[in-house]
RNA sequence: GCCCGGAUGGCGGAACAGGUAGACGCGAAGGUCUCAAACACCUUUGACCGAGAGGUCGUGCGGGUUCGAUUCCCGCUCCGGGCACCA
């Protein structure tokens, strides 16, 4: 109605767990179910009247996005953006598959089936989104996202800066530890190394007085869950041990004894720590827990009396460094140090991993390659692709993979020497899916390549991105990281790096504060109200209830909110057909043609105001609020209609037509079937132009002045809008009200904000 | 522990720049229409005191700034979310 070409377009993010699921329990193929299901959405969705751009609807489970997204793997093969090796890996026995690290939450469980995520050493396929990690936290501060989503991310990226060096192993010739730190500067007060439980130099170090000790501590660690190990909890002299072996600080060639703790994790920097416990607070409490010794290198402030100190302050015990007392520069001065002695380097760490997006499921994309036990991993060439999933499959209750135990899709011959060879049998996580699928929007046409380039110069970035918060990490870093990803190897236009100009995280409809879902049946069909009062009531009723980014609660009291909706639906129904049939509370005898009254001219400025207001509160996402606009218009409009004076029709039918376009995108279907009764040889209410507030009506000659007395409202005058100061002042202290709540006292003060506001002080 | 967000009538919420707290809707109460009901329409509805006019209190709690604070500042409580041995 204003002019723009918009693109909302519609698709299902088809594969995952949920079908394959329903398939072990029922024994309903995965896709069958997956279609059933689609059209049900697609039905809904239809009878709700949601503008989808149906003709470039994707699924991902189509054959022709799952060739696509096999070609996008294949090249971020080609460009070692994906790799496969071995590695721990969060293994969800609920799933039967191993979990990118995004999707286990923070107190260990999966975030989809709620399971306890153990870990496995595993062959898994990777992608390289550490290498975007820079790029991709820099470019966090230019986007209109929320400032919290922004925070995630880059707790989430985590980024650290500090220096990387080696400390060579005492009496294990050439052997050295390297270990990462953000404080080169406080590495004089080094008074013990630790090591993870699986560092590779474990066992080099060990003397063999230790040996039993530390292999009864590697052999615990490995039995325990993440939880366990990453919780503060527990007594620190149960977390770690003496290796009998010691390393040597390069900076003061200090002897310090080397330990293992399980809080030390492998993934994490070079799996190895200088413990400085005079500057850090785990290492104060371990050294505590063991009986090791702390060396002050930062003094702390007088009176301090907190144990490890990592403020600034003058640097002691640290030979050269001795005096600084800045923390940066006593920092560079280390890491120059290094770098000139040929010690190590200044180092930036992420907390971030690499995708893990294997997985070992049957209902999802496969991945594209076969292994050949001469050529190892070989790509399925492009123009067999896309390698389809078998149907004739057997779902095990267990859950483990029928592509594994389908001998037609398992064997297969190399493409470079003609031998026998394995498909590979672990399918996409399904957020591959859903991270480039705006892309293939702009153009789902394209038979040549996933994204058609010039479609996407001309849709992308997306304008306006909506989604729940639930994908603050998840679907919006691997989007962030495919669009970089896809620009870099030419598959998508090479200026657009961010996938999403603008982010609005809305709420979720919840029932008992928890989300909606079929296996919880808390399910709120819209079906029934679609057969009852209509898709308009339902739409209605969501953009009223409250704002957009908030959560409701579904609740007995909803029923009766809808009600509302649908009878204010009603009672514009009634108005905007009053000249046309006669209802019981309104009727065509109401309107009169006559020159405009007082009366008149108001309801028209009223027009006028609520213009104005809808649009800026749409401009707002304050859904409610407009709505709200509307109906304070509408109940005036009665008032109007059924006074003894009566309406005039030209006003009436100025406001009503007005209303009818403000709703149009709310209530589609009541304002148009409305509409084309009332002006049935126009043009459709959704090709009306948008309705503008003309300027000089939205002027007010008076209004309601507050006066106050000591800050209490005393009276409500009626002045122009043009009043000066003194003559506000002059009519606030004659009104009767404010005298008598004056009783008598002289005003020591007055402030006087015409023509708002008179406050008068004694 | 750290970092965000929130707390307003019986309920969902409004107050967009420090200036009328409670718009709009739900619920509730009363009325008109009707044989009756439903529908519709009208009125009232933050709490307390008062017959009324009117008054006092009131935006999680305690302070502060200001002529004036739901709004700004300080200190708490509770709720929700994120991060949490990341070296």
């Amino acid at each position: 109605m204003q002019g723009y070409a918009v693109l909302s377009p519609i698709g299902f993010d088809s594969f995952g767990l949920p079908a394959e699921n329903a398939a072990i329990k029922t024994g309903i193929h995965p896709r069958v179910f997956t279609d059933a299901r689609i059209e049900e959405l697609k039905s809904s969705l239809r009878r709700l009247g949601a503008s989808y751009d149906w003709r470039r609807e994707l699924h991902s489970h189509d054959p022709e996005y799952m060739k696509w997204n096999q070609v996008i793997f294949q090249k971020f093969l080609d460009a070692g953006l994906a790799y496969r090796r071995n590695a721990p890996v969060n293994w969800c026995p609920g799933c039967q598959t191993v979990l990118a690290n995004e999707q286990v939450l923070a107190d260990g469980t999966c975030e989809r089936s709620g399971d306890l995520v153990t870990r496995r050493d595993l062959e898994q396929w990777f992608f390289r989104i550490t290498s975007y990690a820079d790029e991709m936290l820099e470019a966090l501060d230019g986007l209109d996202w929320p400032e919290r989503v922004k925070v995630m991310q880059r707790n989430w990226i985590g980024r650290s800066e500090g220096a990387q060096f080696a400390l060579p192993v005492e009496g294990v010739e050439g052997a050295h530890i390297d270990v990462f730190t953000t404080r080169p500067d406080t590495a004089f007060g080094m008074t013990f190394v630790v090591l993870a439980p699986e560092h590779p130099l474990v066992v080099a170090v060990t003397t063999d007085s230790q040996r039993a000790e530390v292999e009864a501590f590697v052999e615990r660690v490995r039995g325990q869950s993440d939880i366990d190990r990453q919780s503060s909890e527990g007594p620190l002299d149960k977390r770690g041990v003496f290796t009998g072996g010691y390393a040597i600080n390069p900076f003061n060639s200090t002897r310090v004894p080397i330990y293992l703790a399980d809080y030390v994790l492998m993934t994490y920097g070079t799996g190895a720590i200088m413990a400085v416990p005079a500057e850090d607070q785990r290492d104060w409490d371990f050294a505590a827990a063991y009986g090791l010794p702390v060396v002050r290198t930062v003094a702390p402030p007088a009176g301090w009396e907190g144990e490890a100190y990592t403020g600034d302050g003058p640097r002691i015990n640290s030979q050269w460094l001795d005096g600084i007392t800045d923390t940066a520069e006593a920092k560079q001065k280390a890491i120059d140090w290094l770098v000139a002695n040929r010690i190590g380097e200044r180092k930036v760490n992420y907390r971030l991993r690499d995708w893990l997006l294997s997985r070992q499921r049957y209902w999802g994309c496969p991945i594209p390659v076969l292994h050949c036990p001469i050529d190892g991993i070989v790509k399925v060439p492009e123009d067999q692709l896309p390698v389809l999933l078998p149907d004739d499959v057997e779902f095990l209750p267990g859950g483990d993979s029928p592509l594994r135990h389908h001998k037609a899709f398992l064997e297969t011959t190399c493409p470079k020497c003609g031998g026998p060879a394995q498909r590979e049998t672990d399918t996409m996580d399904t957020f591959v899916d859903s991270s480039w699928y705006f892309l293939r929007f702009c153009d789902p046409w394209d038979s040549t390549a996933p994204v058609n380039l010039d479609a996407a110069r001309r849709w992308m970035a997306v304008d306006q991105y909506i989604g729940g918060i639930e994908h603050a990490i998840l679907h919006l870093l691997y989007a962030r990281f495919y669009t970089r990803a896809l620009a870099d190897r030419g598959l998508a236009p090479a200026e657009i790096r961010e996938p999403f100009s603008r982010l609005f995280t809305q709420g979720m409809i919840t029932m008992e504060g928890s989300k909606m879902s079929k296996s919880k049946g808390n399910l709120v069909s819209p079906e029934k109200y679609f057969d009852t009062v209509g898709a308009d009531s339902l739409r209605l009723f969501h953009l009223f209830v409250g704002p957009p980014g908030d959560d409701f609660d579904w609740s007995e009291q909803t029923d009766q909110m809808i009600e509302g909706c649908h009878r204010f639906l009603g009672r514009l129904w009634r108005m905007a057909t009053v000249s046309l049939d006669a209802s019981r509370s309104l009727d065509s005898s109401s309107l009169v043609e006559r020159d405009e009254t007082a009366a008149d001219a108001e309801i028209d400025r009223q027009v006028h105001r609520l213009i104005d207001r809808v649009c800026s509160d749409y401009e707002r996402w304050s859904y409610n609020t407009a709505v709200a606009a509307c109906m304070e218009m509408l109940n005036t409009l009665y008032r109007y209609v059924q006074s003894p004076e009566r309406a005039r029709t030209l006003t009436v039918d100025f406001a009503v037509d007005s209303m009818l376009k403000l709703l149009a995108p709310m209530v589609p279907h009541v304002t148009a079937e409305l509409w084309e009764r009332r002006h049935p040889d126009a043009e459709p209410l959704h090709s009306q132009a948008w309705p503008a507030a003309d300027p000089e009506k939205l002027k007010q000659d008076t209004t309601v002045m507050v006066v106050q007395v000591n800050g209490k409202v005393r009276d409500k005058l009626d002045v122009a809008t043009t009043i000066g100061e003194t003559e506000a002042v002059e009519v606030a202290l004659g009104s009767e009200r404010v005298r008598a709540a004056l009783g008598g006292r002289e005003p020591a003060k007055v402030i006087a904000r015409p023509p708002k506001l008179v406050n008068v002080v004694v």
